[in-house]
DNA sequence: TGAAATTTTAAATAAATCTTCATGACCAGT
DNA sequence: ACTGGTCATGAAGATTTATTTAAAATTTCA
């Protein structure tokens, strides 16, 4: 089901929106300051992020604005009914829905189905016929086009040929051998090394957070795996 | 590429969208009031304009009425949570498409491309037979002539048959090979050297900036693309 | 037929991409 | 913790491919 990330340093409010999402059948984790929501945000794959602006360290606005151009995801900003209103203003363009404290917990978990069901449909919109889709990324081997979360992508020849074998044939170990030879031809003489060089490429272009894969994941000693999360 | 015109009064959210759509190929243009965007309307020629409701002198829903008939254009009409909903439905028969404030500004990108395609298929719809329309290209395969931005071209007889090709087959690679057998002739003898040469004389009689072509893109190591948006 | 327009060829220039290689980080088993 | 093997990383040089220009060849049509 769908992973959502709570950024809020009230522990007691969090539990509460917590356990309700829970009960709503979400997976839920929650960062109690802005610096694990941040880190949490870039490296885990989440489908929802709900924000608290008045984060004691750093300010939820920074952190929206940081995450915003990087994930394609609805943002559901929540603050204090005190919040000076050209705060939330600013805010208005980052973020897809917001509440006001106190709030009623169901209301929280129709608004999160509502954003939801809401990026279902905007997603959907762009994908094409002929089109290979794992994970935010399209691939269009017409077209030769590549989407990151909605986001064109420029790829090499070889990059893009890379990606779309990895994408045909997704949650199998290729050996580098084996992406050598499939992607540049059986008989072709040449160093194998030089796959792990366009692993890399990939990853910076698709990856939240090249540094630690989780789509293009290695096989220690095996090879590559492109995975359906 | 397309224009779009911005009408809001606040001046850091009419920036924000600015620079999505920028960022995204869009040449855009804020005018911060209702009269400048009526006249801003009525003068230059936008394919697109995105319209707050609650602006402070003159009514967005006045502009919307105003302009409607006049332009066949998609209106994306945007508005204040706070707004009662009576309101926002009364537009929706004006508007193409709407938003309620807050809102993601990848979402407006997303938004603006997608009415964009739509109306681009509803004149497609309207067109004669034998007419194809992409990026503001009209091409008319019985008279074979060629209308960019409502301008006569003149083409050569090989120029038109590639063209004619690309806007048949938009939206995909082709190489060099394929292009020179699908219009020279499958058993057709010849230097595949000269279709560069085509392509480069067409992009200077349909691109805005040849040098940095838009409409047909090069796929670098693979071919050339003729792109529908 | 002969001038003008068009098409093709070819060569120089420019640009993007590919490969290699050196270095350092990481992993698994001892 | 040590070690031999494997992987990640970044950058430079080599290579491939595209663009551009101009001139030669061909076709068109008055």
């Amino acid at each position: 089901m769908d992973k959502i990330l709570i950024i809020e340093d009230d522990k007691q409010i969090a539990e509460l929106e917590k356990d309700f999402l829970e009960m709503n059948g979400f997976e839920v984790f929650v960062a109690n300051d802005g610096h694990k929501g941040l880190k949490e945000a870039m490296t885990e794959a989440y489908q929802l992020i709900i924000i608290d602006i008045m984060l004691p360290s750093v300010n939820g606005y920074d952190i929206l604005m940081m995450i915003r151009d990087k994930l394609n995801i609805p943002f559901i900003v929540v603050s204090a009914r005190s919040d000076d209103m050209d705060k939330i203003k600013g805010i208005e363009l980052g973020a897809d829905d917001y509440m006001t404290k106190p709030f009623n917990p169901n209301e929280l978990v129709a608004r999160v189905k509502n954003q939801l069901l809401r990026y279902d449909r905007l997603l959907n919109v762009n994908k094409q016929q002929g089109e290979i889709e794992f994970n935010g990324v399209i691939i269009n081997e017409e077209s030769r086009r590549v989407l990151v979360n909605g986001q064109e992508i420029t790829m090499t020849t070889t990059e893009f040929d890379i990606l779309l074998f990895f994408m045909k044939n997704p949650d199998i170990v290729h050996s580098k051998q084996t992406i050598f030879e499939r992607v540049w031809g059986e008989d072709e003489y040449g160093d194998i090394g030089t796959v792990p060089v366009y692993v890399q490429k990939i990853r910076k272009k698709i990856e939240k957070d090249y540094t630690h894969p989780k789509i293009i994941e290695t096989v220690w000693g095996v090879g590559y795996r492109f995975n359906r999360l």
